[in-house]
DNA sequence: AAAGATTGAGTTGTCAATCTTA
DNA sequence: TAAGATTGACAACTCAATCTTT
């Protein structure tokens, strides 16, 4: 995409052009988190990306806010107030107004909520050890190393635009 | 997510817990293609994303189907339908039914489109090269080759599950 | 039938405006 | 005022059903 044609006339050669057509490839094949669908079942149940991966954050922090959850899952507090919502209604998780201040909501898992994220997870586990040991060592290794880097860079150009 | 906790109860340690973690880190950050936006500002021109990977593929094959146009960006024939409507609406799109098989639409740049493209295309060529250029030599080539790796990987996976 | 494109319904997200508590 | 959460309007998808040409 926006590769071989006419590099001629940004004048500058862009040498890394495989790098990106690598990372275009990466995000439209899209299948990091089995891709296209929009939800998905493990084991009969079923669970949105985003869900799948609000289960998992709870499972680890214990508790968090919604703006907690939100900043975690890079996602709009007004999406999480409905994905809240939405475990709440299938029984996962419970929001209960915290004492001291009463804006806020505390979320955590119930015991169903903890049983799904956990076979859920174990799931995703499976998942991506299977991808990546189609991966021979030295491309596991490359990938950190320049995922590491990636991370970094996006990490600070976000930040630059906040700011 | 679902990294730290609880490795006892799958049984089989992932040793790769690092790279699925930064994988996903970059999923969320997304900022691939300039995130959290779900449109885009190049130089006063508005497109999504996909809009921009459309002009992109067009600008590059000359011409496409509405399905082949579909199976480069991952979309859905029904979304790369109304995506072409609306890209044939601010003129930047041309859609002439095949002579040879009328049920074909033949997608084509017009020459607004063209520039619209190239435009979009060197503002995303620069966007990429600046995010890469913070990357040390190393971090890229290991980007490089563990990318190549893991789209190997998807496409394989992908592939089966059509199958 | 089968293949390309379209249309309708539902999901998951954003952004902007509002409500509520501090 | 401001911070957390909610609501309403809209965008970009997918999936399933349909229309049109082969």
């Amino acid at each position: 995409l926006y590769g071989t044609t006419d590099s001629s006339k940004s004048g500058a050669a862009f040498p890394d052009d495989d790098l990106r057509r690598l990372l275009q490839q990466l995000v439209r094949t899209g299948g990091l988190l089995e891709p296209g669908h929009q939800s998905h079942d493990h084991d009969g149940l079923r669970a949105s990306p985003s869900e799948v991966f609000a289960l998992g954050e709870l499972l680890e922090a214990g508790t968090l806010s919604q703006q907690e959850l939100g900043a975690r899952l890079g996602l709009e507090k007004s999406t999480v107030s409905r994905l809240a919502a939405g475990l709440e209604q299938r029984g996962w998780l419970t929001r209960e107004r915290e004492a001291d201040d009463r804006r806020l909501f505390r979320l955590g898992l119930t015991d169903e909520g903890q049983h799904v994220a956990q076979r859920i997870g174990d799931h995703l586990r499976g998942h991506h050890t299977q991808l990546l040991n189609q991966l021979t060592p030295a491309e596991r290794a490359g990938l950190t190393l320049g995922l590491t880097g990636l991370v970094r860079a996006l990490k600070t150009h976000h930040d630059r635009a906040e700011a």
